[in-house]
DNA sequence: GTCTATACCGCGATAGAC
DNA sequence: GTCTATCGCGGTATAGAC
């Protein structure tokens, strides 16, 4: 009886690592739908009928997966604003910076984005918890370090932060999740530059 | 030899417009690859042998699809801009306000930009045509503008667009595309008031 | 606990009647 | 030009051997 309704306890938590990595792959290159669970099992080097030991069904073995990945996916450690808290231009730019580095370091990560956003009807949970995890802790530290800084004189500090948030996302999402930064092109600096100018105006 | 390569002349025009309705319908609601072509057909009032006769295959019915939906989703009439070219503030909001009543009113679009985005890396191509005929014409229409008033002294008039229409954006994929309005929640009006004082800041 | 083998269904695409 | 009927494949999920 001290057995929880999940499904992985008694099970080697070897196999259940190896299925979700094989997962991973399979789940971010080809979504939900077309995703076999064949070849999961394949990816993950075990038999198909392991996986449905270790997961009730296709449904339940993704939505462990994008927990998982959503629990991961940390866009900003709050560290690097902490250190340079003299100038907000370089903590603003740092912030940015950041931001783009991870989503072109990891590859993965737009390709998550985009299977969360794909799939955001059909399992509206793991939008949440994507939000939860990945946007609200950003959107709430820049918000609280331009709080911090009464010299700034910004009227609202959190529309303040969803703003530089929400123009780099905007930027990432058509440069690279839609492929299409020739159709309207914009130079990262120059985007940097101007945005900052907005943020940090001169003193009135 | 009047023929074109495409696969719709001698048919019924009458038809090709129903299973692209019905079409609609099963795409945006389940997805591409969810989506059975026996569905599409019975959405359509047609036998699937039709559907094959007037469309090469899946992909293709896809494509044509989502081409067309991105011809027809045009988000902002340039008009609405012309008429107020007095207050800045006035056209702005007008600008955001059009754009978000849009997507209430339609009910389709943000299921499409979720197919537009969910799809983008397997075709590519669509998504570019949605940017080329939904967000570049966004983009250049409000940098006109902006440049168009040189007392706003904006030193980038495009990245301040960009500002502009990428906060919005990002408040409408947390707020309704991701359904998490609540975990970051932000008053629309609040957003749009604090929005434009970042863009029109009073002369230094 | 993990495997092989299989049941059962729905998919994309086509052939042939009319 | 549109239909009905069907083919072949690959899907999810499970039963039973070990």
């Amino acid at each position: 009886m001290r057995k929880t309704k999940s499904v992985d306890r008694d099970l080697s938590p070897e196999k259940t690592a190896a299925i979700l990595d094989g997962a991973i792959q399979e789940f971010l290159v080809k979504g939900y739908a077309a995703t076999s669970m064949d070849r999961v099992a394949a990816a993950a080097g075990v038999s198909k009928a392991t996986v449905y030991s270790h997961f009730q069904d296709k449904e339940a073995l993704f939505t462990a997966l994008i927990q998982r990945l959503a629990c991961q996916k940390e866009l900003f450690n709050s560290e690097k604003l902490q250190a340079i808290q003299d100038d907000p231009a370089l903590v603003l730019r740092a912030f940015a910076l950041e931001m783009l580095d991870k989503i072109q370091a990891d590859p993965h990560l737009l390709t998550f984005v985009r299977l969360i956003i794909g799939e955001s009807s059909r399992f509206p949970a793991l939008a949440r918890a994507f939000v939860q995890n990945v946007e609200k802790p950003s959107i709430e530290l820049l918000t609280q370090y331009l709080a911090s800084r009464p010299e700034l004189r910004l009227p609202d500090p959190e529309v303040a932060a969803r703003a530089f948030i929400g123009t780099i996302v905007h930027y990432v999402i058509l440069k690279d999740l839609l492929h299409s930064g020739d159709l309207v092109p914009m130079e990262r600096d120059r985007l940097l530059d101007n945005l900052l100018h907005l943020i940090i105006r001169p003193a009135s």
